[in-house]
DNA sequence: TGTTAAAATACAACCGATTACATTTTTTAT
DNA sequence: ATAAAAAATGTAATCGGTTGTATTTTAACA
């Protein structure tokens, strides 16, 4: 297939016999092009089968109109949510996406930072990987006055936009729960407490123990990665702890499916042995048995949240620098998996 | 925080009082360069905090270094395995990637095909949405000699280049190993016979059931959607047959997953009382019980192959109007959930 | 040393749009 | 009918690279 002629306005203007900024003017339906010329024009390029260059646009109006994403890992149900809200705002405002991945190594975020820097994206919108030290790589975008927002894993030190969850909130009524439900001997499998996320839940769960008069047993704190074999690990460890967690509160719905699977493979009944709380609300939670109750994590409203804030900041409606944190509403969805007083 | 000035090769021209060719040469370590001036000019570039300008890049040599690449959806494993795998080929390419998700919509299919053909990517890879009726949006790339890939949900007319599975074997072998358990009612739950993959298995299917001397049974079929009511109400739908059915071949493990479990509310035994087979292989499989048997769908191998097929074919390595369909392997993956007999 | 070939560098056009400013055409008001 | 204002269109510079061709510098050789 022989590659045919790209059209150009210059192409239209020669047609039309009038000038190219006119003919530029016209596609953009400039008001100050009357409306016969602007129809000739868009019927021009319609017959000529025109399509305008992003390249020399973007190139003279110093700008890409793209907007860059980096996230840790593309696999999960909260990520997709996130991705798919953060499309939907940004397309509607005219913006492309970039969206690069790290798979939760530090060395890959810096490469994709590196690159979407040079890309030149208008904007970023980030959530930190598992690896992730320092946020250094971040700087060429605030030197060059390129907004930013992190979402969900950020770094606290403050001067980042930031949109997140209140994970201490969520880990203290994860564990308040399972107090109400006559649990004393709780345990918490979780990630790395390096991750903001993972340290403000387990906070919130301290406190919770606090409050209610049951003390800190460190012992059942079990901190592993979110694989499937941390799952199993996990519920073997329970399994040898001698009496057994009357509760557990897992910051993971599928580590926490693979850990109630092991459990009853092991004879342990969920929730009269051990009550369990998930986190994340994935459609996996309202599959098992017994149904996982869980923090519902608003992905959509994320997303929504720091695509909307960095598109008016983008805009001049609004500056990113002055609304620092924006915290979204989460719930405790409550199934079956801790009803140990039933409902 | 003021956006500082760009840096470009005429500042580096400037500072190192040569000319911006030398520059651009320089940079790209064109060899007619001295190795001395190269040396130079990387320095300076390093020292201004130089990057480079990918709109003047594209502009002039009128290429975008950018794959487009159109999915249903986002968030299944099937999907990210493939999105995976095309990003790390056409990244080692030096390309980039812009993924369009339709949502299953035709109409958003179409808005997608004729951004990124006005984006002007040069490559597309991509999988149909569930509504598509025709491909004809797609002809525009053709007529630009824009390389064009399809993957899993591929229109059958044989003049695009496609990477799929054989659905129609999958289908088989999924009833086979259902009838070597000694099923003789088998049940059948898939989506739209319109889409090439679901027809196919179903062909297997009847296939597989005809080689076995048992006799097709039309009401053992059910169409749905698959959500999780779906897979609800494909369950009730076979609680009420008088007999229940013996086996079922689902096409989807989210919707397999659904249905044992409201099977199981019912008080059906799985797999005594009906053994069942997915199709996709997820990491619900694994955790739900019985663990589900499945068709491994290889995503991973799909992307890979759809993307070096592109790659090769715009480096002039190979040439896609050549090699029209490639299937890559799946198979058979057996756990308890359709183990009548036991191992 | 002078001549010529090879290597290194410079000049300038070009890619296709946008846009400040200038000019022409049309409309309105006197 | 004419001047002034408003509307429509045109001119030309500009964005930042790439690249064919010309020129200068260096190296090689007689």
């Amino acid at each position: 297939m022989h590659k045919s002629k790209e059209i150009t306005i210059y192409d239209i203007a020669d047609k039309l016999n009038i000038s190219v900024a006119t003919v530029s003017r016209g596609l953009n339906n400039d008001v100050v092009v009357s409306k016969k010329t602007r129809k000739k024009i868009a019927d021009m390029a319609a017959e000529l089968g025109y399509r305008s260059n992003h390249f020399a646009r973007n190139l003279r109006q110093q700008q890409t109109n793209t907007i860059g994403v980096i996230v840790h890992e593309l696999n999960s149900n909260f990520i997709t949510s996130v991705l798919a809200s953060i499309e939907k705002v940004t397309s509607e405002a005219g913006y492309d996406l970039l969206i690069a991945h790290s798979s939760e190594s530090y060395i890959k975020e810096l490469a994709n930072a590196k690159n979407l820097f040079h890309k030149r994206v208008d904007g970023l919108i980030a959530s930190l990987s598992f690896d992730t030290k320092d946020i250094n790589h971040f700087k060429p975008f605030v030197e060059k006055g390129v907004p930013l927002i992190f979402f969900d894993r950020v770094e606290q030190d403050g001067n980042n936009s930031v949109v997140i969850i209140d994970n201490y909130k969520c880990g203290y009524q994860a564990t308040e729960h399972l107090i109400e439900q006559g649990c004393k001997r709780i345990a918490h499998i979780t990630s790395s407490l390096n991750r903001n996320v993972y340290l403000q839940r387990y906070k919130g769960y301290q406190d919770a123990l606090f409050d209610n008069s049951i003390s800190l047993d460190e012992n059942l704190l079990i901190v592993s990665d979110l694989s499937e074999k941390a799952g199993v690990d996990a519920a073997l460890q329970m399994l040898n702890m001698k009496p057994l967690p009357d509760g557990c509160f897992i910051t993971n719905d599928f580590v926490a499916a693979v850990c109630m699977r092991t459990l009853k493979e092991h004879g342990v009944n969920i929730p009269q042995d051990i009550a369990i709380v998930g986190f994340n609300n994935d459609a996996i939670g309202k599959i098992i048995e017994p149904a996982l109750t869980t923090i519902n994590y608003p992905g959509i409203d994320m997303g929504e949240i720091a695509a909307r804030n960095l598109i008016n900041h983008l805009k001049g409606i609004s500056n990113i620098n002055q609304t620092n944190t924006i915290i979204v509403r989460t719930d405790l969805i409550i199934r079956k998996s801790s009803l140990k007083k039933g409902v």
